[in-house]
DNA sequence: CTACTATTATCACCTGGTACTAATAGTAGT
DNA sequence: ACTACTATTAGTACCAGGTGATAATAGTAG
């Protein structure tokens, strides 16, 4: 033996993890094994072939890059009254968090936040013009974050102010009022 | 002949275009031509095989997802004085923007402003605690925002204040202040 | 010496193709 | 009607990167 079958195993695993692009031939060289060997460790492993590693990739683009970016909530709505009240719920992945310490941007806590409140209004356009965030507690990496927000006031001049506030579990991790201008109709 | 040449070519092109993932064979059912009538096409029209096209699209998403998630500061960073100034500059896309009217979204501008100061704060650590924001005209599709930071003041408390202003040509688009805390020592 | 695990070797087969050659159908020009 | 030309189809050999099954071999522990 090389090496340990199962340290080479673990080291199978990373390396496909991080360049899910190799060959099984070119893993075989890389661990001075058989190419069978490698079959029967991502068999155990329970790693998929090349080809199908790559589609993986390749669809999970599609549904990721909208994430905070073409989706018209940043996070999944769980609850909506129009006009009145709204929750989303996101959970913090390591791409929306600083690499260093894990704790989540500002910006996404805020992005899923205004997305909330601009759902919220039922109007053809809603833009945010204005807002007062706070981010009371830091939050990490794993952690799911509720958005809860409720308008406030629907203002003569075609504003309304909503107020948001996102927890995780019981702990309060952002507050915002946020004010927001509609179109046009409307005051239910 | 089912359907001329042309058409069906310029069908085959579109139909790939929004399904990278059929296969020939699938194809062929589809316009009822053989299946080397299909690859035929393919070679005309300079489009790949299934596998290649599944690659390009994973290989893609690679450098794309990291776009408004995992990158240090959203916009490109084209002058830094730590703890001092800083001036990013930012192309709306369309996956910025509402795609009914395609006005940037809110959190966007926020995002940039607020990974902005961040990045201007010579620490090891910086967290947003409170942003106060106003957006104070629509941004569209294809208008390049460019955002100014300044330090307004560094607190004995560890935080400090930076005050952002966007423009898009020489209109404000986005004014914001930023109270960040900063992990540890320096008073430059 | 045996039992057992790990590794390697073969072989048939699969998908989704490429590359090439050849046959066939349909249509237009003279 | 014959020819020229395009479009389409068919068939063959081959490829990468595998799966699945079977069998042989190496190495080590009891």
């Amino acid at each position: 033996m090389r090496v340990p079958k199962k340290e080479r195993q673990v080291e199978l695993q990373h390396t496909i993890e991080q360049n899910p692009f190799i060959t099984d031939e070119a893993l075989a060289v890389r661990f001075n094994v058989s190419i069978q060997t490698i079959r029967l460790d991502r068999m155990e492993l329970k790693i998929p072939e090349l080809r199908e590693r790559i589609k993986h990739v390749a669809t999970e683009r599609l549904d990721d890059v909208r994430t905070l970016t073409e989706s018209e909530v940043i996070g999944d709505m769980i609850d909506l009254k129009l006009d009145t009240s709204a929750i989303s719920i996101l959970e913090i992945l390591p791409e929306h968090a600083f690499s260093r310490n894990a704790i989540a941007r500002g910006h996404i806590l805020f992005a899923q936040a205004n997305s909330l409140a601009i759902a919220l209004i039922d109007d053809e356009l809603a833009l945010t013009t204005r807002a007062n965030v706070q981010f009371t507690r830091s939050v990490h990496v794993g952690e799911r974050v509720v958005a809860k927000a409720f308008v406030s006031s629907h203002r003569q001049d075609g504003r309304s102010d909503i107020n948001v506030e996102s927890y995780v579990g019981d702990e309060c991790v952002f507050i915002g009022e946020f004010t927001v201008y509609r179109s046009s109709k409307e005051e239910s």
